[in-house]
RNA sequence: GCCCCCAUCGUCUAGUCUGGUCUAGGACACGGGCCUUUCAAGCCCGCGACAAGGGUUCGAAUCCCUUUGGGGGCACCA
């Protein structure tokens, strides 16, 4: 039997990073079992559906590389309004895969549940629920619905009229789930409510419809988060009820924020498209989340690529305790991988940041590009997240205004010696052939000696110079990229800014 | 209120199933040092945990119980 995982996510926002990570962990156990993932939409709830998340979330997957085996296929995506759907279109033979596409299984099921006594109409309206619940609170007594209608004959309610099929759930015994990461966890059936399976507006609840889809779909193993678990006896009932086969279920960690909280906003990026927008590449985010509750037994590697993730994937091995999402770790895991980027591929990360940030013309003028592409393998250690390039090398295109005086005397220097500093740097420069680092850094050293200083304290006056900044990259480098014409100008500058302060003084 | 899950350094984790090799290993972070033109990167050193209490056992991070602490769930949301 080749195994089938699925990745559901509803199409109301942006996906959590949570469920991405429980993403990955689908993926991977597709991958490493030679089975099949697939993503399948659930758009049941009509109030906060919204239609072009559909694309976010298939972009963001796509992004982190992963790719699914069934899907939605280009006459569905059509149907739900996206455009180039022949784009995104992968399709399979157990669809529709956007679940407003099956609303008839859902329907034909609920019905049969009926008739095999598993389920029944319900009229309740909203208010009396509400009060139901209202009453159930200031009692401190169990909120659950009061089960009003269980008990009607069963042509008291007609099929025509407005109701909803609740589950008819057994009053006593014990319904117990089968965990693969957890074990067995045991519900007593009295504790558990009459759930809604098919709403009023005829489609269904995410209880009966992911039930008939996975049993459909021929899922064979559930890898969700463990949030769904008080839910899961409900669902084993109606696979009972119809005489399917449960599927393996595996209940993975929830991911909380840095303080052991629900992770949010305020914790910092939460959405896949967030990260992506930061400048964490998929390979780092991806080897990152893969750790995330899950740590292949005995060595001790933290970087892994694709394939030995793959590899090393044991679902069994997956922790029972929730992670906290440390971005400090991802964030020297992403540098790790940014070093590791050839001068090119960087350069091409780098590209839509400076972009981005009007910086550099889109498209990119070629001898712009030969220019930045020197810039790289000035920075590239210095950067966690691709976003950082701005402020590592926004003095290269934009004018610099000269720094304070204070800015440009060196350490244990008067305002007087750091001028005929200033001074020998800019005729020194002026005479260096070519203007390169390589030709650029023996005589700056010379002028060291000459002046009787210490290194930092010239470099240190030139880069404030010449860059505006207490840090920057490596000097020498970045003076020949600045250029001749423009460093003797900001030198110069700097050299003014002294001079008037002698001069108010 | 009721139900469920979880518990090793600040964080991610190895070790737990198959008690002894654990004076508990690694990584991130943090502190110090080396290198050094700043910042990084790199290298070295350091700090730092078996939640608590009871058992079982010759022996417990590992098995059992209780407590405490965290998390999650109780919708015509998923």
């Amino acid at each position: 039997m080749t195994v089938r995982v699925r990745m559901a996510p509803s199409p109301t926002g942006e996906m959590h990073i949570g469920n991405v990570r429980t993403a990955v962990f689908n993926w991977l156990f597709a991958r490493k079992m030679g089975g099949q993932f697939i993503l399948r939409i659930e758009d049941t709830d009509r109030t906060r559906y919204r239609p072009e998340t559909i694309r976010v979330i298939m972009d963001g997957l796509r992004w982190l590389g992963l790719d699914w085996d069934e899907g939605p296929g280009a006459e569905e995506l059509e149907r739900v309004g996206m455009a180039n759907a022949a784009e995104y279109a992968v399709g399979g033979p157990y669809g529709p895969y956007i679940q407003s596409g099956r609303l008839e299984m859902y329907r034909q099921v609920a019905e049969e549940l009926i008739e095999r006594g598993w389920a029944y109409r319900c009229n309740c309206s909203p208010e009396r629920l509400a009060a139901v619940r209202a009453r159930q609170r200031a009692n401190k007594e169990m909120i659950m619905y009061d089960r009003h209608c269980r008990n009607l004959p069963p042509d008291a309610i007609s099929p025509d009229e407005p109701h909803v099929i609740r589950l008819k759930v057994p009053l006593s015994g014990r319904t117990v789930v089968h965990d693969v990461i957890k074990g067995d966890v045991v519900f007593d059936n009295s504790g558990l409510d009459d759930q809604v399976l098919l709403k009023s507006d005829g489609f269904p609840t995410y209880h009966l419809a992911v039930v008939v889809d996975d049993h459909f779909m021929k899922i064979t193993h559930v890898i969700r988060g463990d949030d769904w678990i008080p839910s899961t006896p409900k669902r084993i009932m109606i696979y009972q009820a119809m005489g399917w086969e449960v599927p393996v279920y595996c209940h993975v960690p929830l991911v909380n924020g840095p303080d052991g909280r629900k992770l949010s906003k305020r914790h910092g990026a939460t959405s896949i498209t967030e990260f992506r927008e930061q400048g964490y590449l998929p390979e780092a985010l991806f080897n990152f989340l893969a750790l995330l509750g899950w740590a292949p037994g005995g060595g001790e590697q933290e970087i892994f690529d694709r394939e030995e993730l793959i590899e090393e994937f044991d679902l069994f091995r997956v922790n029972k305790a929730s992670a906290s999402f440390s971005y400090k770790k991802l964030d020297w895991m992403n540098g790790v991988y940014i070093r590791r980027l050839s001068t090119d591929d960087l350069f091409e990360q780098l590209l839509p940041f400076w972009q981005r940030a009007g910086l550099v013309a889109d498209p990119c003028p070629p001898e712009e590009r030969e220019r930045l592409l020197a810039v790289v393998p000035l920075i590239r250690e210095r950067l966690r997240k691709l976003s950082e390039v701005v402020q590592w090398t926004e003095f290269l295109f934009r004018e610099v205004s000269p720094p304070p005086a204070e800015k440009l005397v060196g350490k244990k220097m008067t305002p007087e010696a750091s001028l005929a500093a200033l001074r020998r740097a800019r005729e020194v420069l002026a005479e260096v052939t070519p203007f390169t680092a390589e030709a650029i850094e023996p005589p700056l050293r010379a002028l060291v000696e000459e002046l009787g200083l210490k290194p930092g304290q010239l470099f240190g006056i030139i880069r404030w110079a010449t860059t505006g900044q207490k840090v920057a990259p490596p000097l020498f480098g970045t003076l020949a990229i600045i250029g001749r014409e423009k460093t003797l100008a900001r030198l110069a500058a700097a050299e003014r800014v002294l001079e008037e302060e002698s001069d108010g003084e």
